[in-house]
DNA sequence: TGGAAGTCAATTGTTGACAATCGACCGTCC
DNA sequence: GGACGGTCGATTGTCAACAATTGACTTCCA
């Protein structure tokens, strides 16, 4: 029975990890660019700056190696991976098998709340102009993604999501200052799959999911000058 | 060039991490039974006993928690996961996408090593009879499976296929010890997806690895009790 | 007697110091 | 002049002690 202490659940939430609280920090440091690919992290160094000591740091070194943004070399320490044109194939072949699964499995179990998160970020695509900020764009595109996953009520996708969401979110941010064109794309590509997975049709929503990653690697690949 | 130094890699692999020799040895312990189900890890046990502090074996479990096969609970520490229908049926659906796709892939990228492995290992199958041991089967099944997933040359699914490699042996010793027909079922089936594969013939090979793994996962459901 | 608050032992989270290893630099020898 | 070998600083790997949190037990009171 709902009561008011319910909203307190933010404030009980008892205090997490020193290491869960450092992960989002580099991790936006990294995906939007502000630590260049190839960047060296000394655990020393990232201790003393974020006030704490070296065990947490090195914890979010290995959650961040997970998710594919560093790469840890024994006794080398950990630097900020360099995306490669094959890293991007790995990851969007990786990502449409995921997503089909994801789409497959939303058609049957998507609520009503779902639903509105999706026509949420939508609302927010249609509103974009020209001026977009790239970082705007990556959020919305990888928020209605990120719907679309929980949706599917799976956690094991969601987690094989999460390991490779962060390079996505790289690959997208290069691609945004490259080529300036989400706001004329987002909108009518995502309310295609809204609606198809709204409608529960299972082959026409793997079809549309399907061809909106192969154009959205299209797209990545051609924003790319190596 | 190679030349006979080449057979020195493995003498010159520096010292392993203290953890990384850990992972295997408590890994096994779990997917074999010999750690049941909800089995409480204590760190400091694990630690006395493996001759080492409690560091390495806290990496240990936490890359134990990233394969899924013990839970991480802040305060609460490590205890062997408690494996269910549901999560069955979560592993085996994340498995047929991810198999699709390496399957995918492999077909035109097969090499004659690849073949070999293969041949090899459906040769011990076709060897097996009625009196296998479950560990055998477990052992020759994800064998097969591992040379498909390497054989696709894609090191982002190669670790998605790590991440839930270990909670399918967990399934299949529990299926092997219930029911006991590897020895007839094994070397057709798997033979079948070896000539697809060796025969370059994408839609072929992907609904022949889709129905191994459909049926798969059916005796698996129905060795299940609860 | 039942429920709630307080206490305590067990266990994990964090820290700082020490040991091991790596890559770079430098001098030497052929 | 180029390659080999040794030394050194920087950085990570490991350890043991300390702090914080949890869940169970005990105690208290109505």
């Amino acid at each position: 029975m709902p009561g008011p202490l319910d909203q307190l659940t933010i404030a009980t939430q008892p205090s997490p990890a020193l290491s869960a609280t450092v992960v989002p920090a580099i991790r936006e440091m990294i995906t939007t660019g502000l630590l260049p690919q190839g960047a060296h992290l000394r655990e020393a160094e990232l201790a003393t700056a974020l006030g704490m000591s070296r065990g947490p740091v090195r914890e979010a070194l290995v959650e961040l190696a997970r998710e594919g943004l560093v790469v840890l070399r024994r006794h080398r320490g950990a630097q900020v991976i360099a995306l490669t044109t094959e890293d991007a194939e790995e990851v969007y072949t990786l990502r449409r098998a995921l997503e089909r699964l994801a789409v497959e499995r939303a058609c049957g179990r998507l609520t009503p709340a779902h639903l509105a998160e999706l026509d949420a970020v939508l609302d927010r695509m249609r509103k974009l102009d020209a001026g977009y900020a790239p970082a705007e764009a990556v959020e919305l595109d990888l928020a209605f993604h990120d719907v679309l996953v929980r949706a599917a009520g799976h956690s094991r996708l969601e987690r094989s999501w999460l390991q490779i969401r962060g390079q996505i979110a790289m690959f997208l941010h290069d691609r945004h200052r490259a080529r300036r064109d989400f706001h004329e794309i987002a909108h009518p590509e995502h309310r295609a799959v809204r609606d198809t997975v709204a409608a529960g049709d299972v082959r026409a929503a793997t079809a549309v999911i399907d061809k909106h990653l192969v154009g959205a690697y299209d797209r990545l690949r051609s924003a790319r000058t190596d």
